[in-house]
RNA sequence: GGGAGUUUAGCUCAGUUGGUUUAGAGCACCUGCCUUACAAGCAGGGGGUCACUGGUUCGACCCCAGUAAUUCCCA
């Protein structure tokens, strides 16, 4: 068989995935097997892959690779989100190119454009997703907009009202001047800044005294209805009952006395805005203040400010100071950092804002949905994010659940003329349920006015495991009985609490059972310089060049060689190089194998028998331990150890064992054990590079086209023989011995040396290495003698003496140097273990085991010493 | 300000209820090799007072207390 000298991934990727795909072997259908199911934390729809994409979507291929090989029914659902704030403010800029204003089209065209946007926009990064080797379920691809995912939406939304878990408030909320809509508190993303703190005069009513307050907001002033001080601060104790005025406007405030000022802050003294701050609000209500609120919706003051109005809040702002200054009411400015909220999505200075919004009670669905993490139902990875957890979920807040926005399922409550409002599935039964509640208005369909907002994303993410197995709306349909709950979710801990913990919430409430058994918490990809991998940064190298550079298997093993569970990934391009290295390696490997001449005729040689019964014994061993790290979610380690299973055991030791001399044909048992191995080494790797294995699996032997890599079976686990392996790493030893003496007295490997063995004791030597050393090390001959060697260079493993007469002259100066230093060595260990031995205390105390093992130590070292002083004595 | 985490080799990390010849890996580094599978490679090697201080224990990277640095979350 002619096998290209160099791998070609490009070719083999678009090979073996149109064949999957072809053959139909992502699909899923119920099944009498046991079920393994993940759900894709739905990318959003305006995005492109990023880096963290391919971190996560790796892990849950790596994963869902092996259950599908384990033997289960696996199935991964991939999807979208539409991301209302994100997509909406994509398709309003897209539109305002085009010269469209959205205030000036109709809901009904907004969202044709949207569609339109989302048809030509959405699918980016699921057909890129394909590149890197994702096996999802394509049929079964989801989007949350879907005509069945809405309606979920809109029946949860109902239930939940009729439950009366959710409800509408006024409520200080995360304002977004730009995208004109309200945000979640996890979407405001705090940013630390060098403002200013302006201290600013307020005289007391009917006298020419005054008080000094600092803020870093002066345009809010407009908007102040009280001041406030600590009760127990002296300084201000005179001002009980006064009132100060306003500056510029000179309305009068009442002062206030409470707690929650800081005396050490500022002056001590704070000015109250209830209808912009949210602690102020707080105060206000607690003081019945009043609620001045001076800004429009776009951040611009309105006639309530009575100043500036029209003009934007920060402009104001400059005015406001300089006005301050000018009628002697500003005392003085300090340069100061805080922290100001930003627009995750628009990158706008939030402002607080006082408005009508729908929210959801969380307090009682908190519960339960903490329950089941505490007490490991559903564990996390790693653990330590179970404290995260749980102080999220013991100090949590309701959910605002609305959003000021055209994209997203439009809220399905119907305001009536009475202002009275119906929340129903539809604008029908809303005015059935109109009707009946109010039977003499003889309500008409036109009478409805339908919510102008739509519900926020996670509001439909918040189902997504529920919700692609139409389990809401169909909930004892096949595939929700059969596929849920899902098996492992991968996702960031940024959105542990938002969607995570809310996913929990909607499982116990929907299917009164966990949606996933294990939550595995992936770290964020980082630059070099520790940097969040961006776009605004440009620091994010392209997924899909990486690809086409390394190969998807290469980019995919630099993903995961550093990414334990939880840690950050300081992301470098050497990783997908190591990976691509690695599937030259084994690309190698094939072309030896398969490039061997096989003869039916000749014996199995000693070594090459030898050989296999180690590198069974080895793998055995191995896969055991990397079962052990999948169970553990060690996906790094897992990779690691097939790593060095691969290169080292394998390539490196096993195949330099077997391979016949040059031209010289290998013996047929031998050759097809070899490749009964490399398949077997396929079959471990194959989740984590699956085109490459796939590619091999069909090159080391003749198969049917049904017969795939994906679908093969996995190992089982076998016990592996731990003598031969102890065997093994005593000839290591003494191969390392030779390679060292052979470099250190600049002997060349291809020139010939024998070996002479002197027996311990006279005892029976174990010989059963001695082919395999004097195969890797070039020895003619190997000996076992009774006495020592005179005139040859000599090492020690393990107490027994090794002879390797060489042409050249002993340097008896160096060889006394070196083992001077090993006898000092062994000394001193002797002694730290006799030290230990002679305490009584340890010797009582300590389990025998523990005892015994210091025994030996200690006889160990002795005898260690005996050899060393002999050959001393002998050398001088 | 409150809470949680982290600190082990130059870098990134393991170290599994405290005891396996006085700490392991990958990468990087150093030395020697173009030895007909692979220089994207082979062989060998150096490198750590396990952040610091104290305590518990026969015994501590591991447990406890304090200190410092750092990250995240909440306010």
């Amino acid at each position: 068989m002619q096998i290209s000298p160099k791998y070609n991934p490009q070719e083999t990727e678009n090979k073996w995935y149109s064949f999957w795909m072809e053959k139909g072997l992502f699909r899923s259908t119920p099944n009498e097997k046991p079920p393994y199911t993940i759900v894709i934390p739905p990318p959003n729809v305006t995005g492109v892959l990023h880096m963290g994409h391919m971190l996560n979507n790796t892990i849950q291929d790596v994963i869902i690779r092996r259950a599908r090989m384990q033997g289960f029914n696996a199935c991964w659902v991939p999807g979208t989100d539409h991301a209302s704030i994100a997509t909406e403010a994509k398709v309003v800029a897209k539109l305002r190119e085009e010269g469209i204003q959205k205030k000036d089209i109709s809901r009904e065209e907004f969202m044709k454009h949207a569609w339109e946007w989302k048809e030509k926009h959405g699918g980016i990064i699921l057909e890129q997703l394909k590149k890197l080797g994702a096996s999802c379920d394509w049929e079964r691809t989801k989007f949350t907009m879907d005509a069945d995912m809405y309606e979920s939406v809109i029946q949860v939304f109902v239930d939940l009202y009729n439950k009366g878990l959710i409800y509408r408030g006024v409520r200080m909320v995360n304002w977004d001047p730009k995208a004109l809509t309200a945000v979640s508190d996890e979407e405001v993303i705090f940013k630390e800044l060098n403002s200013k703190l302006y201290y600013i005069k307020y005289f007391i009513e009917g006298s020419n005294d005054f008080i000094t307050v600092a803020t870093t907001r002066p345009e809010t002033i407009l908007g102040d209805t009280a001041v406030c001080v600590h009760p127990e601060d002296e300084r201000y104790a005179f001002l009980k009952g006064k009132k100060v005025l306003v500056p510029l406007l000179n309305r009068a405030v009442p002062v206030i006395f409470d707690e929650y000022v800081d005396r050490e802050f500022g002056t001590g003294c704070l000015k109250i805005t209830p209808a912009h701050d949210i602690n102020d609000y707080n105060l206000g209500l607690k003081y019945k203040l009043e609620t001045i609120d001076i800004f429009n919706d776009n951040g611009t003051l309105n006639e309530k400010a009575q100043l500036y109005v029209g003009e934007d809040r920060f402009a104001v702002r400059k005015k406001i100071s300089r006005e301050l200054e000018e009628k002697g009411h500003l005392a003085k400015i300090e340069e100061y950092t805080n922290k100001v909220g930003y627009s995750e999505r628009t990158d706008e200075v939030i402002e607080p804002k006082l408005s009508l919004q729908w929210f959801m009670r969380m307090g009682d669905m908190a519960k339960p949905a903490l329950d089941v993490v505490m007490n490991d139902d559903i564990k996390f990875h790693p653990v330590k994010f179970k404290n995260t957890y749980r102080h999220w979920m013991e100090n949590v807040k309701d959910w605002c659940i609305s959003r000021q926005l055209w994209w997203g399922q439009q809220i399905p409550a119907w305001y009536l003329p009475n202002r009275e409002i119906v929340v129903a599935m539809n604008v029908e039964t809303a005015l059935i349920n109109a009707r009946q509640k109010f039977p003499d208005q003889n309500y008409q369909l036109t009478d409805l006015i339908q919510d102008e907002d739509v519900l926020d994303t996670w509001f439909s993410s918040w189902l997504w495991p529920i919700s692609v197995f139409d389990g809401i709306r169909n909930p004892d349909n096949a595939d929700i009985n059969y596929y849920y709950p899902t098996k492992d979710l991968i996702t960031a801990p940024e959105i542990l609490f938002f969607w995570v913990a809310r996913m929990i919430m909607a499982g116990l409430e929907y299917r009164k059972e966990i949606p996933f058994k294990n939550v595995y918490l992936t770290g964020i990809v980082r630059d070099k310089l520790g940097r969040k991998m961006s776009k605004s940064l440009g620091n994010s190298p392209d997924p899909i060049m990486l690809m086409e550079q390394y190969g998807a298997d290469g980019v995919r093993v630099g993903m995961l060689l550093t990414s334990p569970a939880g840690n950050d990934l300081p992301f470098d391009e050497n990783l997908c190089e190591q990976g691509r290295n690695f599937t030259n390696k084994i690309w190698n490997a094939l072309r030896l194998v398969k490039g061997w001449e096989i003869d039916t005729i000749i014996p199995q040689p000693e070594y090459a028998r030898t050989a296999i019964q180690w590198f069974d014994a080895k793998l055995n061993e191995t896969f055991a331990n990397i079962e052990d790290h999948y169970e553990k979610y060690r996906l790094s380690d897992a990779l690691m150890t097939t790593y060095k299973l691969i290169w080292d055991d394998f390539c490196s030791w096993y195949l330099e064992m077997i391979k016949p001399v040059y031209l010289q044909p290998i013996d047929k048992r031998t050759y097809d054990e070899t490749i009964a191995i490399f398949e077997k080494l396929m079959k471990i790797l194959h989740p984590f590079m699956p085109f490459i294995t796939e590619e091999i699996w069909h090159l080391l032997n003749e198969r049917t086209e049904d017969d795939c890599l994906m679908v093969a079976d996995m190992l089982k686990h076998e016990n592996s023989d731990p003598l031969i392996l102890q065997q093994f790493n005593t000839a290591l030893d003494v191969i390392i011995a030779i390679r060292t003496l052979r470099k250190e007295k600049n002997v060349l490997n291809k020139e010939s040396i024998s070996l002479f063995i002197r027996k311990n004791n006279n005892e029976m030597p174990d010989t059963t290495f001695d082919a395999i050393v004097a195969k890797l090390c070039n020895i003619d001959k190997i000996e076992y003698i009774n006495e020592k060697m005179e005139a040859a260079q000599s090492f020690i493993v393990k107490n027994t003496e090794f002879y390797v007469p060489l042409s050249q002259e002993i340097d008896v100066e160096e060889e006394l140097a070196k083992l001077a230093v090993e006898l000092e060595y062994a000394h001193k260990f002797l002694n730290a273990v006799k030290m230990k031995l002679s305490n009584e205390r340890f010797v009582n105390s300590a389990p025998a085991q523990v005892v015994d093992l210091e025994k030996k130590k200690q006889s160990d070292a002795e005898q260690k010493i005996k050899v060393l002083e002999e050959q001393i004595t002998k050398l001088k």
